[in-house]
DNA sequence: TGTACATCAGTGAACGCGCGTTCACTGATGTAC
DNA sequence: TGTACATCAGTGAACGCGCGTTCACTGATGTAC
């Protein structure tokens, strides 16, 4: 049929039902599972299978939930890759505004996902710690390098940002953590703080290092 | 017998029973036994009793686990606030380092209650997160109230510290995630690192309010 | 002080449940000749 | 192109396990008179 898609063999239709699990795994946590809770069962009904299929497709469901927790990284690095982007043009005084607001409205697109990081990053299997850390680090990198681009193109020195961006990424994430649980109202109170403490940061390592 | 500490009536002995359930769990959390594996039969084993016998002390699984939690932060507490009197009498100057070798010393000593509660931050359970941010927000609000008093000592005016003591709890919680899988000698450097983050805090609020 | 009764912390056995996983099997798809 | 055989994704039923919890009971401790 669609000749352009799917040769139709039969490894492109596992490879495709494999993707459809995870997809379905993805979707039960949007919809508000808890992320810890999502058995086997629970997930092979929301891909419309029977549960031992899923061990066609995944040796046990600690593979499943690495694969889903990698899933879930690649996106969340997507998008922060795409936001840098947005911002490299602007200037430089709004540009952490428009930073901040992208950020908070991110927290909320993603937060069935974040649910499902935090969980697993204290997953007694410390296999989900490691991957959810490398990806961290890579971002935090890709932001370090960032920052240190826009400087040079600013006139500023060409310095490392190593200790600020790890200590901004510190922000961000208790951020997260903090707001999982609050409306929206005390988030933006929140977010008004982080703000205020993230400028601290970026005067204070002008201070230290220039 | 001892008519000082026990009058050895019924109830005196029940709530020694108690007690001596709460500490065999934070034992067993002490000896390295996974905290969410924590199971009834295992505590009850450790503190020398049968199963069911915890259902005379806690209406189920959750108030043992909420009373362990509310334990660990009491300990906690008097940690912080033992070690923020040590400093009170030194020089501005060698504060941060003191206070951070005792921070790192604290992280240490006290690894296996953090990780129980680091683990139950995230239970699904909201109460545990209702009783761990009300404690978190208690010793930070105490934190930036002997920041305040100390500034005052130090001649510069008395001014807020809430923003300025949130960031810092923010490095400090993420200094814990991160080192927890670490060994010795990258948890000095990311002391290090977290040394240099937090001065960067200090003067980058002294630059922005003062 | 003694006796009869009430309370209640602690116990051994068992229950019900849901979990991940295994197994023997089916039937459509792919392969060899 | 047709036939015989191999592969393998998917299935229904069942297994074993450990979990929190319930239950009927015991026996020491406390209370009333």
């Amino acid at each position: 049929m669609s000749e352009s898609v799917s040769k139709n063999t039969r490894s492109d239709r596992k490879e495709a039902t494999r993707r459809r699990i995870l997809g379905a795994a993805l979707q039960l946590v949007e919809e508000g599972r808890s992320p810890d809770a999502l058995g086997l069962r629970e997930v092979a009904r929301a891909a419309g299978m029977a549960a031992p299929s899923l061990y066609n497709h995944f040796a046990d469901m600690d593979e499943l939930g690495l694969a889903l927790v990698d899933e879930s990284l690649l996106r969340l690095r997507a998008a922060a890759r795409g936001a840098r982007k947005e911002i490299m043009n602007q200037e430089a005084e709004v540009a952490l505004k428009t930073l901040l607001q992208q950020f908070g409205k991110a927290v909320a697109h993603f937060e069935p996902v974040l649910r499902l990081l935090i969980l697993q990053w204290f997953n007694p299997n410390p296999e989900y710690r490691r991957i959810i850390r490398r990806e961290l680090s890579i971002m935090r990198r890709e932001m370090a390098s960032d920052m240190s681009d826009a400087a040079v193109r600013r006139g500023l020195g060409k310095s490392r940002y190593e200790v600020e961006s790890d200590a901004i990424f510190s922000l961000l994430i208790t951020y997260v953590l903090n707001v999982l649980d609050m409306g929206k109202e005390k988030r933006e109170q929140r977010l008004a703080m982080l703000e205020r403490q993230m400028l601290m940061m970026v005067l204070g390592s002008r201070a230290l290092n220039g």
